[in-house]
DNA sequence: TAACATTAACTGACTCGTCAGTTAAGTGGA
DNA sequence: TCCACTTAACTGACGAGTCAGTTAATGTTA
């Protein structure tokens, strides 16, 4: 129900009421018990397609051959690209995820978790493949280095979704490329050297 | 009361319920609405006193002097290590601050955001610092890049405190030092580039 | 120094609004 | 007449905030 997902972005799992989400969404609220067991049910579904959309979108930018430096970067910035786009397109989803969902139950709460545990190991696994293919150098400490670009790659999505407020209705000066762009160059240095 | 803080951290602004609280705290609830005006109030001065002791840390770390590159490489990871060190200290703080924060009301809300923005700019003028010393090359799309850093460094410090499970009581593995120094290395790449 | 006054600090049972979830009673299509 | 679906009024729990009163410490007066 994308009504209800719009309003868990905008007000959070507990600023947001059932009688809310049933006025949004047309219907009444034993309609709603009929489609859901319960609210946080609604949440966890909400999640659960938005982590399985979230994944794909990382698993395509799967690189496939090795390549020049160039190529490295700029198969980084388009992979990051599509991942700034698809954020974009989902900011509902995105503010869910990335921020509001702490404010949930625990259950809600692991499965944001679990989400970006996914998110962690799509990315770890595509760099694995990037020193598979000596496109990168092999280091002792990649699973910190890996780790260290996720964060890079959370914050600026956080940043750029959301501002410096954190609303949802934020609108950034920047095209997803460019941030895209820029992010790739920070992630090409720190892996690189 | 950092009893408060702690259960604040750990459960969330909603899910403390003030009578946890005074259970805590060994008081009863009259006190403690002797003490406070409100649950609200209550969050808003522990992120009031937290931002200001964060932002110090950061000031504090304000070069001064001009020097090579090794120095700033140097005067960066001592400045992030105090910074992790702080955050480790506090992690109920920083919790509240990078996390639980997104669930409560909208002015605590807004406490948060205001606390982010501050540290913003205390970095952002460390920044300018360092390029008006000409230890970092003159770019138009600074406030970009500055705005990445602290993208960076805060996601590094949220995953660093609380792990891929959001857990306050999550320990790492690296200590303050080695996680400043390899996101030193990190920013250092990325702001020379 | 004993009796009384004042006030700051504290208590815990209570109120009262809010909201997730229920239910009994429809409605329309096959 | 059964079944998928919808409705609006209802319930009950929960939790923030209140309040009438207790305690103890510090004046104040006679």
């Amino acid at each position: 129900m994308a009504a209800a997902l719009d309003l868990f972005a905008r007000k959070g799992y507990h600023g947001t009421k059932i009688s809310d989400v049933v006025k949004a969404s047309g219907v009444s609220q034993g309609t709603f018990y009929w489609h859901f067991q319960s609210k946080e049910q609604l949440a966890l579904e909400l999640i659960e397609g938005g982590k399985e959309r979230l994944i794909q979108v990382i698993e395509q930018g799967y690189r496939k051959h090795a390549g020049t430096v160039d190529d490295m970067m700029s198969s980084s910035a388009r992979l990051l690209t599509d991942l700034f786009a698809f954020a974009d397109r989902n900011r509902d989803l995105m503010a869910l995820l990335l921020m509001k969902g702490q404010g949930a139950d625990p259950p809600v709460r692991e499965a944001v978790s679990q989400t970006w545990i996914a998110f962690e190991e799509a990315f770890k696994s595509n760099i694995q493949r990037a020193i598979e293919l000596g496109m990168l150098p092999r280091t002792n400490d990649l699973s910190l280095r890996a780790n260290i670009l996720v964060c890079l790659i959370t914050g600026v999505l956080s940043k750029w979704l959301f501002g410096p407020m954190h609303d949802v209705n934020f609108q950034s000066t920047y095209s997803p490329s460019d941030i895209a762009e820029e992010t790739a160059k920070f992630e090409f240095r720190g892996l690189l050297g």
